[in-house]
DNA sequence: CCCGAGGACCTTTTT
DNA sequence: GGTCCTCGGG
């Protein structure tokens, strides 16, 4: 490879393979690129390379991610490295793109002008409402399910007029699917899956758009490919034309979302969709030490099916990884702080310590643990910004405001803070629009000129006089304006933890003035001065696709507490990896899904190689779930680990006081194994959960289909393998 | 309208 | 065991 080239100053720091991958001409190009293999620097450095060498211009360059972190850090990386401005380009995620494209063509892709995006959440209550006015009892299935349902065929490219039911449960979720659509389409909102939809559809049915945006991209890059779903690779294809060329960067055995519809098969797809020759590697690893990485290659190798990879460093070998055994989840959490406290007086700072865990529930005992111990931590998931209640109330407000179709909104607010207008005028208003075909605002305003109700009236007003005040001053005056006189502010301070609401509700108006700012800086003023609405509807976006991430005190020096997903992507001095468990760490859920070990396993090698110095797992003899001690035995995986790599560790601190536990029962020592299929007289079949006790006293937690979960004394119940 | 009792639920998550 | 939702009485 020749490297001599001296106008690349942007290929300096880059190891030869990433060179390769980073100078790729002419061609479409998968770089399978192992965990800390310098993935973000490859894709970013490639943007640079291609603009500095005018392979591109930046303007026929679209760069997608899934989450708004990544799109900004790719951004920010970017203009680090070009001295151009990065506007023209259109970077964002799979989402954020399909909006800017549906915005643009509105027309074309049958939407008004200003129209709302729904989250999970106000997805759900959409379908309830479909539901309860369809008189579809949720005894048969839940709104849950027909969210799924939804989501699952919207995934699968298919509307309710093309889906073939194949029984009558089925036939009915279509009917269901059919009016949402209806509904969705009539009150002007769309849901994620629909951004997705709507915009493959306006590319695969209007060939000039389609044709336009083909000979405008002539280079596709995507990130974390193996998380695309089809939907998203079709897309990505769709916009990629003959003489466009694609950039995957993925790295299959970090394909953990399958349950969320990714493919990673799309990377075989796209070797054969796009003829790619050779698949270039990045196996060098910048982040661990080698025998975190042997234990990672170790592990990764039991699965099959792999494009295959093995990850080298050349830093050395580093500390054996410890393994500590505790008796059950307290001690293991009290054995983390006594690790935690030795490392801190060492001098390593809390925030590079990260606590791994398989589900949010086992955060509960750390952080008890941590509290006690006065120990700062973060824990990382959970509620949104955008997601809590106080700021969906004053959102809806402003939502109502930009789009009266939108009746989530106007349900949402219209007694709330409580105004007196109850369940029964609620169902008038509803009747009324729906027997005059008006929404519910309509209606609304009709019995507001009607003098039907002064309560209407009043609400009616207030709506349209906050709506005056939005197009009299600027977006945050008015979100203050707003949080003030819907009384919102005043019904929280009758609250008695009502304060911190209030606060965040502050919060919302700076996040208006900051969102603004960004705009500004990104060279939008017309949006800004030339129309309120459009404003308001650009905010709303915001707030929709950008979750919010808890507005990290980033300074402060706080251990990391997060599930294995989502430490995907980070990197720690130390990690300690919990719940080594079969049943949680591989989820006892995964055992019964197809492939579901594989991906499980995907996910162990995620964690572990998150760690750069040093590497705890840790597991616990007993367990509380769900209320129960529950027995489990160590996780599969730790047999995978070779031993040299290991330093084994067990109730180190043992407990003497404590009262007499009933030894784990070896699970080689009977028949009824986790995850066996196990038929019962009276509670019918049903799959083992657990099991605790010893070979006279032996008990069985199963769970039954029908009849929950349940305890069964083998001495005497009667149970057969199914 | 508010509050408390009772029931169902319980893997992972971004947008 | 904890949370979230629903329903019914005050």
């Amino acid at each position: 490879m020749n490297v001599t080239n001296t106008q690349n100053r942007y290929l300096t720091d880059l190891n030869e393979k990433q060179i390769e991958a980073v100078t790729i001409s002419n061609e479409s190009a998968l770089i399978l690129a192992g965990a800390g293999s310098g993935k973000t620097k490859v894709l970013t450095s490639r943007v640079a390379w291609l603009i500095h060498n005018q392979v591109a211009s930046p303007g026929g360059i679209l760069a997608v991610t899934f989450t708004n972190k990544a799109a900004k850090e790719m951004l920010l990386r970017i203009s680090a490295q070009l001295p151009i401005n990065t506007r023209s380009m259109w970077v964002g995620t799979f989402h954020g793109l399909c909006n800017r494209f549906l915005k643009k063509h509105f027309k074309d892709a049958g939407l008004p002008e200003i129209f709302q995006i729904l989250d999970s959440a106000d997805q759900k209550s959409a379908i309830k409402r479909v539901m309860k006015s369809m008189n579809v009892d949720e005894e048969l299935f839940t709104s849950k399910d027909m969210q799924y349902f939804i989501n699952a065929n919207k995934e699968e490219g298919l509307r309710s007029n093309i889906f073939k039911a194949y029984d009558d449960i089925s036939k009915k979720k279509n009917e269901i699917y059919s009016m949402y659509e209806k509904q969705c389409q009539k009150e002007g909102v769309v849901d994620f899956a629909e951004l997705l939809l709507r915009c493959l559809e306006l590319l695969q049915k209007n060939t000039a758009i389609r044709e336009h945006y083909q000979s405008t991209f002539k280079h596709v890059l995507v990130d974390e490919f193996q998380d695309t779903s089809k939907l998203q690779y079709q897309w990505l294809k769709l916009l990629t034309a003959d003489e466009s060329y694609i950039f995957a960067v993925g790295d299959d055995d970090q394909s953990i979302y399958g349950f969320r519809g990714a493919s990673p098969g799309n990377m075989k797809d796209l070797q054969k969709d796009f003829n790619i020759k050779n698949v270039i590697k990045l196996e060098q690893n910048y982040r661990s030490k080698n025998n975190i990485l042997n234990a990672a290659n170790a592990i990764i190798d039991n699965n099959k099916d792999r494009l295959g990879k093995n990850l080298w460093a050349a830093s050395g070998d580093g500390d054996l990884i410890r393994l500590y055994t505790a008796l059950d989840d307290r001690l293991e959490a009290s054995y983390l702080i006594d690790e935690i406290k030795m490392l801190h007086r060492a001098g390593k700072s809390y925030d590079q310590i990260a606590i791994l865990y398989r589900n949010n529930a086992q955060s509960r005992v750390i952080e008890m643990a941590m509290v006690s111990n006065n120990i700062p931590y973060r824990v990382y998931g959970g509620l949104r910004f955008f997601e809590r209640a106080e700021i969906k109330h004053t959102l809806a407000y402003l939502r109502l405001i930009s789009n009266k179709n939108d009746d989530n909104a106007f349900i949402r607010i219209v007694n709330f803070p409580p105004r007196g207008i109850g369940s029964r005028s609620i169902e008038q208003l509803e009747d009324y629009a729906k027997n005059n075909s008006l929404s519910m605002w309509g209606a609304a305003k009709a019995f507001s000129s009607e003098n039907k109700s002064p309560k209407i009236s009043n609400f009616v007003e207030l709506i349209q006089g906050l709506e005056d005040q939005i197009h009299a001053t600027g977006l945050d005056e008015s979100i203050d304006y707003i949080n003030t006189y819907s009384g919102l502010k005043e019904h929280y301070s009758k609250d008695k933890d009502g304060s911190s609401r209030i606060e965040n509700l502050d919060e919302l108006v700076s996040a208006a003035k900051s969102h603004m700012l960004d705009r500004r800086d990104e060279g939008h003023e017309n949006l800004l001065t030339k129309n309120q609405s459009l404003v308001l509807a650009d905010f709303l976006d915001f707030t929709s696709l950008e979750s919010g991430e808890l507005q990290a005190s980033a300074g402060d020096d706080a251990l990391q507490l997060m599930t294995i997903h989502s430490s995907k992507g980070l990197e720690f001095d130390v990690v300690f990896i919990t719940g080594l468990e079969d049943g949680l760490c591989p989820h006892e859920r995964s055992l019964l899904e197809d492939k579901g070990i594989e991906e499980e396993r995907r996910l162990m090698y995620v964690a572990v190689t998150r760690a750069k110095n040093k590497l705890y797992l840790t597991l616990a003899q007993s367990r509380m779930i769900y209320g129960q001690a529950t027995y489990n035995l160590p996780s599969r995986f730790l047999d995978e680990i070779p031993d040299g790599l290991i330093k084994r560790l067990s109730n180190r601190k043992e407990v003497s006081s404590s009262p007499t536990r009933i030894a784990p029962y070896s699970e080689s020592n009977h028949i009824w194994k986790v995850g066996t299929t196990v038929s019962h007289q009276k509670f019918g079949e049903g799959v083992v959960t657990g099991y605790e006790g010893n070979e006279n006293d032996l008990r069985i937690q199963i769970k039954f289909s029908g009849h929950g979960i349940k305890w069964l004394a083998m001495e005497y119940a009667k149970l057969n393998k199914a």
